[in-house]
DNA sequence: TCTGGGGTCCTAGGACCC
DNA sequence: TCTGGGGTCCTAGGACCC
C-alpha cells in the first residue's frame, strides 16, 4: 500500500450494452441486453435502463426475458468492442506505461508512472477528471467510472462507489473506515462459496473479518487463500500494477441447447473446436504441452481430463486427436451440455514444422531448443521437439535426426536416428512408420 | 428448459527423484 | 522391521473474475 492514491482503477460503463447504444441510435435510452441469446444463454451486459427490470449480468437470457421482455436483446459484435477497447487502452497507456487491463473494458493504470506535477489528492483527482473526458471523446460518448487509491484492492472497490459516469478517490489513510461496514464479497477472492464459508462462522462484515487471526481464516478457507483475506481485509495489497501478463492457456468451449448423445457428433464438435484452439495458438506464437477437455454433463456435473505430451504443439489435428482419444474414457450417455478442448503448459517458442523443412538433401533444420522439462527427454539426446504426425521427433546433433515415436496410445518406441538426407525421412514414410 | 465463455489461481494426492 | 523428507511434475476438481 502506497502513501499516495496513484493507483487508478477504469471501468467503462455497461460497455457491451453501450457500445451498441453507441451505434445504434435507436437503441439509446431503451433496455439493451447482450449476452447468449439461445436457450441456454446468459447476460453479459445489460444496459442501465435493462437493470431497472432487474436484469443482471450473469442471469439466464431467459429469466433476462421474463423480467424484461421489450429490452432488446443482442447477441454482440466483440470486434466492435475489440476496437473500442483498443482505443480506451491506448488512451491510457499515453498517460502512464503502466497499464493493466483486465478484461476489455476494465484496467488499471498506475499514476506513480506518469507524468504529473505530484500525487496529491487534488492533482489525482483533476487529472482522473479530465481523463474521463478523454475517454468519452475517443470512444464516442462511452462514460467510464474511476476510482483512486492507495492500492489495486482501493482503486477498484473506489471505482464501484459512484456508477455510472462517476469519479471516487479514497483518501490514503481511510482505507480501513471505508472497507469495515463493506460486505466481505467486496474483496476480490471472496465469491459465493467463501462467503458462505465466512458467514457460517460469523463473519459478514469486513469489519468482523478484521477480528478473525490468520490462522483461523486459513484453517477456514485454505491456506493462499486465508492469508490474502487477512491482508486484505487490512487493506494491506501491494500487488504491482503489471503491464504484460503471459498466456497460460488457450482454450475453446461451447455449450449446446439441447444435449448431446451422439458420440460421433461429440467427437467432431471436439474435433472443430481444437482446430480452432490450433489457430489460435499459431495466431499468437505459443504452442502447448497438456491438451485438456472439458465435459459438462446433462446434470451440470463437470468433468476434465487432460495429457500431457513429450513435446509442445500448436496443431489443431494434432490437439484434436488427444482430445477425442480423452473423450473416448468418459461416459456421456446421459447427455452433455458442454465440451470444450484447451491447452496449456505454453511455450513461447514458434514451432517449427519439420515436414515443411526438411525436403530431400537438405539439411536438418536449425530449430530452438525446447524447453526442458526434468525426466522427459530420452537421455543422451539433444534436446528438440517438431512434431511429427501422431508421434515426436526428438531430434540431436545436425545431419542427424533421432526418431521416437511416443503417442497418447502406445508405449515409447525405440529410439531410431536417421541421417538429414536419408529419403525414409519424408514425411510419408515416417508416418507409414508409425503405422 | 435454471446456470456462457475465456481465463487465472489454488488444493490435494500420487509418482518420481535425490 | 519399519517406513524420511523435500521438491517437482502431473491430474482432477473447484472457486473466482469479467
Amino acid at each position: 500500500m502506497r502513501a499516495v492514491a496513484s493507483v487508478l482503477h477504469l471501468d467503462l460503463d455497461a460497455f457491451f450494452a453501450s457500445v451498441e447504444q453507441r451505434d445504434k441510435p435507436s437503441l439509446r435510452g431503451k433496455p439493451v441486453v447482450v449476452g447468449g441469446v439461445g436457450g441456454r444463454g446468459v447476460v453479459a451486459t445489460a444496459s442501465y435502463e435493462a437493470r431497472q427490470y432487474g436484469v443482471r449480468s450473469a442471469m439466464s437470457t431467459r429469466e433476462a426475458r421474463a423480467r424484461c421482455p421489450h429490452a432488446a436483446f443482442l447477441s454482440g459484435r466483440f470486434d466492435a468492442y475489440r476496437e473500442t477497447s483498443t482505443r480506451v487502452m491506448e488512451l491510457l497507456r499515453s498517460v502512464s506505461p503502466l497499464v493493466e487491463p483486465l478484461s476489455l473494458d476494465e484496467a488499471f493504470v498506475d499514476l506513480a508512472q506518469a507524468t504529473l506535477p505530484d500525487l496529491e489528492v487534488p492533482t489525482v483527482t483533476a487529472y482522473a477528471e479530465e481523463l474521463r473526458g478523454r475517454v468519452r471523446e475517443v470512444t464516442g460518448g462511452l462514460t467510464a467510472s474511476v476510482g483512486l487509491g492507495t492500492s489495486k484492492f482501493i482503486a477498484k472497490v473506489a471505482s464501484e462507489l459512484d456508477k455510472p459516469d462517476g469519479l471516487t478517490v479514497v483518501t490514503p489513510g481511510t482505507e480501513r473506515e471505508l472497507l469495515r461496514p463493506m460486505q466481505v464479497t467486496v474483496i476480490p477472492g471472496v465469491g459465493p462459496a467463501t462467503a458462505e464459508r465466512l458467514r457460517r462462522a460469523g463473519i459478514h462484515t469486513v469489519e468482523e473479518l478484521e477480528r478473525v487471526t490468520e490462522d483461523e481464516l486459513v484453517r477456514l478457507v485454505g491456506r493462499a487463500h486465508g492469508h490474502s483475506l487477512f491482508q486484505l481485509a487490512r487493506a494491506q495489497d501491494d500487488r504491482p500494477v503489471v503491464a504484460e501478463r503471459e498466456t497460460k492457456s488457450v482454450s475453446v468451449e461451447g455449450t449446446y441447447d439441447t444435449d448431446l448423445t451422439d458420440r460421433k457428433l461429440m467427437e467432431g464438435l471436439l474435433t472443430r473446436q481444437a482446430l480452432g484452439v490450433g489457430e489460435r495458438l499459431r495466431k499468437h506464437g505459443l504452442s502447448g504441452r497438456t491438451v485438456s477437455i472439458k465435459v459438462r454433463l446433462h446434470d451440470f456435473t463437470t468433468l476434465s481430463r487432460s495429457t500431457t505430451l513429450p513435446s509442445p504443439t500448436d496443431s489443431g489435428p494434432v490437439i484434436g486427436r488427444h482430445a477425442r482419444a480423452l473423450l473416448a474414457d468418459l461416459d456421456t450417455s446421459g447427455g452433455v451440455r458442454l465440451l470444450g478442448v484447451g491447452v496449456s503448459g505454453l511455450a513461447d517458442w514458434v514451432q517449427e514444422d519439420l515436414f515443411g523443412e526438411v525436403e530431400e538433401g537438405d539439411d536438418v533444420p536449425d530449430l530452438p531448443e525446447a524447453p526442458r522439462s526434468r525426466g522427459q527427454w530420452a537421455p543422451g539426446m539433444d534436446v528438440l521437439h517438431a512434431e511429427l504426425g501422431a508421434g515426436w521427433v526428438w531430434g540431436s546433433g545436425k545431419g542427424v535426426v533421432t526418431v521416437r515415436f511416443e503417442t497418447a496410445d502406445t508405449p515409447p518406441g525405440p529410439v531410431r536416428s536417421f541421417r538429414a538426407d536419408d529419403p525414409a525421412l519424408s514425411a510419408r514414410s515416417l508416418r507409414r512408420e508409425e503405422d
